[in-house]
DNA sequence: TCTGGGGTCCTAGGACCC
DNA sequence: TCTGGGGTCCTAGGACCC
């Protein structure tokens, strides 16, 4: 008698990415820059480009360029002012795309998600077959192409992606995109073989100081590092980088995508024009951006109770400091005040080119009520009403008229001196 | 012609508590 | 009284990602 084979049923994992993403969005909007190599971008002396069409990249001009820079590669160069809430509604629908594949759609930016199809392949037939259909849908919807890649981990599904992107082409060529491509599937057998020859560069947390320290010691390839020792790239590394290197380099990565990932931090900077040596110069920016920063909490329906100061110096230099608040809040003045006392500590006669303010240890106010929704047991999210106890019970109630008994969790009153989760458990009804 | 504006996570030391 | 160990929180800085 044999025993059935024991199936170990692969994840599949999807990763897209919006083609020139800001530079294709403003295109649609000015069609008059069709025939002009465009970048999405600040235009000023300290301006950078946030993303280059590919017209723009046939001359050499790349995202995170100073725009100086990509000026004087292509002088004909058209930069547009960002228009981030455009943007994000942009996203928005595009991710809303996403989810008619699979509920687990995990962004990683305004135009990059991560999703995972394990379960979707019986609906829309092969891997391949399930991207194109998603890449022809975001093109027919919202006019842009994107890339995608699919694979059995995070890793190789973004690599794959990447290396499904158009090719600039010659000086002045326009986008060599179309219907054809944009799709790069990986068969687990091929993964390690995929890896294998890429600079270590290409592996997520390997940047420029990292890179450097592992040609160092004679690593440069994917191949080289997954045979280096744990315990040595350990020691110099650090346990954490170390061991997750090692891992990927050996194509294992098991990261799930995550569905709702709550923000930690919420934060404002901002270069100035002309650097400042005057502190009371500062003050006004400073309640500024303290409100810009609040308000996105108040949204957000979140209070943090670190309080961040940020400052670049004329030298490039960069200083921070921080105060943790024995209350939460999200009030601007309060903010602004913790800011200016951190400031005050602070030689501004330095020269401030950068400020910045920010947020962090956000959670739900300490009044909050909270609803947990849930479906047979899988936790689906959790919804804050902020200090109204009252509409969150009625709104509890709703949700269980319309999917059952077991759509909700207990409803629970945030308190964070107990540490998070004060399960009062008293669903009133 | 050294560079923006969002973020995340890690490390390391000190304080404090048990 | 002295010494040590473990855990957690806070702060500053740094590497990295898009």
């Amino acid at each position: 008698m044999s025993h059935p084979a024991v199936v170990v049923s692969a994840r599949r994992i999807l990763h897209v990415d919006m083609d020139a993403f800001f530079a294709s969005v403003e295109l649609l909007r000015h069609p008059e820059l069709r025939d002009r190599p465009v970048v999405v971008g600040g235009g000023g002396d300290r301006g950078v480009v946030a993303a280059a069409s590919y017209r723009a990249r046939s001359y050499g001009v790349r995202s995170a360029m100073a725009t100086a820079r990509a000026r004087r590669l292509c002088p004909d160069l058209v930069v547009v002012a960002p228009d981030h809430r455009h943007y994000v509604a942009v996203s928005s629908r595009i991710m809303d795309c996403c989810a008619e594949f699979t509920p687990l759609v995990e962004p990683l930016s305004l135009d990059e998600a991560f999703l995972d199809v394990t379960g979707s392949g019986g609906l829309f037939g092969s891997d391949e077959a399930l991207a194109g259909e998603l890449r022809r849908r975001l093109h027919e919807r919202e006019g842009l192409w994107s890339s995608v890649g699919v694979a059995s981990c995070k890793l190789v599904a973004k690599l794959a992606s990447e290396s499904a992107k158009p090719v600039p082409g010659p000086p002045g060529s326009a986008a060599p995109v179309d219907g054809s491509g944009g799709v790069r599937v990986v068969d687990p057998a091929d993964e390690l073989r995929f890896l294998q020859d890429r600079p270590v560069g290409d592996l997520w947390g390997v940047g420029p100081v990292t890179g450097a320290r592992l040609r160092s010691l004679g690593v440069a390839t994917v191949a080289e590092l997954a045979g280096f020792p744990v315990e040595a790239l350990v020691s110099h590394l650090g346990p954490s980088v170390g061991r997750q290197l090692h891992e990927l380099a050996n194509g294992r990565d098991e990261r799930p995508v995550v569905v709702d990932v709550e923000a930690r931090s919420i934060s404002q900077e901002e270069t100035f024009a002309h650097d400042r040596t005057d502190a009371a110069d500062l003050r006004p920016d400073l309640l500024r951006m303290a409100e810009q920063v609040t308000r996105r909490a108040r949204r957000r329906g979140v209070e943090g109770r670190t309080v961040h100061l940020k400052l670049r110096w004329s030298d490039l230099g960069t200083t921070t400091r921080s105060r943790t608040l024995g209350e939460p809040t999200a009030d601007g003045l309060v903010v602004a005040s913790v800011a200016s006392e951190l400031l005050a500590q602070l030689p501004v006669d330095r020269g401030v080119r950068l400020l910045g303010v920010g947020l962090s240890g956000l959670g739900p106010p300490a009044d909050a009520t909270q609803l947990r929704l849930s479906l047979e047991g899988h936790e689906l999210g959790t919804n804050v009403t902020s200090s109204n106890r009252a509409a969150a019970l009625r709104a509890a109630d709703e949700v269980r008229e319309r999917f059952g008994e077991t759509a909700i969790g207990p409803v629970v009153s945030r308190s964070r001196e107990a540490g998070g989760d004060d399960a009062t458990g008293d669903d009133s009804r």
